[in-house]
DNA sequence: AGTTAGGCTTAATCTATCTTAAGTTTATTT
DNA sequence: AAATAAACTTAAGATAGATTAAGCCTAACT
């Protein structure tokens, strides 16, 4: 079975007819290291599924400081939303970390599925539930935790993550410069 | 009409025999002033329509150090998603600004709805969706944006809530110290 | 294999933000 | 209306974090 079946169907389960439906709305694209999937400042109908490898999103502000927004392991749900959903042009772009293989399905496609397999309105409503939760925790990391602290809890919470960033990219996701995260690190 | 449905409504229509089976689910309560409906470590098995009147949901750290969370103006559905979802003890407390009203969901009743009336799922489906890309804007905003940018930002998404609300709170909303920000509106 | 770009470290200096504490104003309670 | 508590302001001194710049190390490119 795909990975992506096996992925839903941890929440809900899909007849077999469903299931071909909604093979067919997605393209399995691969993606080589460090190629963009997502560009900021243009639009962005893709909602994707990583399938293997890994990814990240960044955003870059005028000044050219760079602030990293979310990584997508193996096995994730990743797109600009806002973008998504909203037809905006994206804030973020979206980097393959290592070689990756992606499930792609376009804007139109995504509604088509939401109307033809009622489960997955089910689906998608728990994933953005678990998503929401996820930042709103992040927001409160942000503003109530020392830089320290969250960086261990960083480190504790994706330790297989940190085999594959940067240092660079971890300071840019907790909001700090590499240099003053490397300061920590050598206490 | 009720506000619950008007609200319910804007993204998704509902049969007459299931407005009611919907509205059976709720109770109405009204709140004064400064009480609290979620208190942190507790558990928090209900979800919130804000039908009047407006909250404020803030996290208590061991020292004592308060941060805002969220504020839900009217109109706002609000709960301890995290507590509500996985049965955990709540990170939160959620204190009426004002006297309000909101009509209450118990989780059991919460599940229930959703099996019986399918156009639920996709009605939180679109309200998890929406919620997920404010916070992650919201955790945009943190890492890449200085205080100031923070603040400005905040008091022309939120002209109404400036009025409601005491200058600390905005502060531990934004993570700042009271002291701190009454600086920065000097300038 | 040699070269180059980028990542990591360290340290000095500068700026943002916190802490403490006092004084003042505004809101709440009696 | 008086009394009390809480919010807001101001300022001095302390700490967290940014900036700049140099040197070193590792990974990518030819």
């Amino acid at each position: 079975m795909t990975t992506i079946l096996r992925n839903i169907e941890k929440h809900v389960s899909l007849g077999r007819s469903e299931t071909e439906t909604l093979l067919s709305f997605f393209q399995n694209i691969p993606v080589s290291k460090k190629e963009l999937i997502i560009h900021q400042g243009r639009l962005c109908d893709m909602l994707f599924f990583v399938e293997s490898g890994s990814f990240r999103a960044y955003h870059l502000n005028k000044d050219g400081k760079e602030s990293t927004i979310m990584f997508a392991p193996e096995d994730w749900w990743v797109t600009d939303m806002n973008a998504f959903l909203n037809g905006t042009p994206s804030l973020l772009s979206l980097e393959a970390l290592e070689d990756s293989k992606i499930y792609a399905i376009g804007r139109k496609n995504f509604d088509l599925a939401l109307d033809k397999i009622p489960q997955l309105e089910r689906f998608f409503r728990i994933l953005f539930q678990r998503a929401y939760i996820r930042e709103q925790l992040r927001v409160l990391d942000n503003i109530s935790l020392t830089t320290e602290e969250r960086y261990l809890n960083f480190i504790s919470k994706y330790p297989q993550l940190v085999q594959k960033v940067t240092q660079k990219q971890i300071a840019s996701y907790l909001g700090v410069t590499p240099e003053f995260l490397s300061s920590l690190k050598k206490k």
